[in-house]
DNA sequence: GGGAACTTGGAACGCATAGTCCAAGATACT
DNA sequence: AGTATCTTGGACTATGCGTTCCAAGTTCCC
């Protein structure tokens, strides 16, 4: 019948993911993509469409494995306010864990292709949209906890830690220096704490 | 002796900001440049060097007028408080201003920019710091005032309101629903906040 | 082993890009 | 008025881009 694909797939994908990640959409030639993922031109094509549709297939995959753990974290059984700060210090850590600047995709992602890229821009908002629910079970069950100050609209809590989350990714990129972030999850976990 | 200049330096200079600040670098040509400045190839760059050059300067100029008046905002007499609820109601604001989804330059140029541009980089971390550097005197004023809470470290409040400002534009940009950066304003001065 | 079905590498295409260059025009001083 | 000096528009160059295409190669079924 037919030849197979003479390459891995998903490996290809995670190599355009981090390619994507570390130079960006317009920074990331598709000769730099031909070069990394280390299949041809026809191939990437055949397998992922155009440049567009392979970008978007690595803002998903993003999603996915970077993302989504942390979301889970937050059902983790036990103390709310524990996981909150684990999330935080996870954030604050990815600038050393990365120390090439790549930031995070999704935030990357929205500030280079918004506007002018409304597939991108959905798909961004809807990966803020899911943090947020995240976020908000979490709030309303260490409210019920007596962990989180109970005093304070869930939804608001919710949304001001996932903005808190987007201006870290900004500042561990741009300012790059560790000491700054733990000074701001310090200060974000008094916020919404109980007050005891 | 010679000609004088057929145009508004000036003007030139913002209209090629506006442009940046909408589009981004890659997603601005030289000829969109061209068309949106009302000069010629030859006048952009014996006025303002190449591409990067004009960027930088681009992104200088918003320094100035955008960001500037923010910063004397903290140094205004009277309630700090006030100020700082002033200042993120501003930027809470920003996306109505601006309903184009252009979000803020500073925050556009690095993401785009870093890794790959030093200089950029330098400039997003140097205005990261002027900003930093205002909120601490105006938060050290407002605790000597009885207006914010004494107990924090005045250096991580302020990284906080830094942090929380970058989050903003990247929320205020990505998800576009004004009520949700309300929502974050009224927890974040909860957070700073004296308790009484 | 023959042949259909599919993948692959690489050449080729058209286009947009950043940057250069120069003749023509405008100005101000002598 | 003449001229030296600077600005300007637009043609031009070289390069890199995303995308298409096709011949050659590979695999599996009969």
């Amino acid at each position: 019948m037919a030849d197979i694909k003479h390459f891995d797939e998903a490996q290809a994908l995670r190599r355009a993911m981090d390619l994507f990640w570390r130079r960006g959409y317009d920074g990331t030639s598709l000769q730099d993509l031909v070069d990394e993922l280390g299949i041809s031109r026809s191939s990437l094509y055949s397998t992922f469409g155009d440049k567009d549709e392979l970008f978007r297939a690595a803002l998903e995959h993003y999603c996915r494995v970077e993302a989504g753990p942390r979301h889970e974290l937050l059902q983790r059984p036990g103390s709310v306010l524990d996981a909150i700060r684990d999330l935080l210090a996870d954030i604050a850590a990815a600038p050393t864990i990365h120390p090439d600047r790549r930031g995070c995709l999704v935030v990357n992602a929205a500030m280079e292709r918004v506007p002018g890229d409304p597939e991108t821009a959905a798909a961004v908002a809807a990966q803020l949209g899911r943090f947020e629910s995240a976020l908000l079970d979490a709030v309303r069950r260490g409210q019920r906890d007596g962990e989180l100050d109970p005093g304070q609209d869930a939804r608001s809590v919710a949304r001001f830690v996932v903005t808190l989350v987007q201006g870290m990714r900004v500042v561990g990129k741009a300012a790059a220096d560790p000491a700054m972030l733990e000074d701001v999850v310090g200060v974000a976990l008094g916020a919404i704490r109980r007050v005891s």
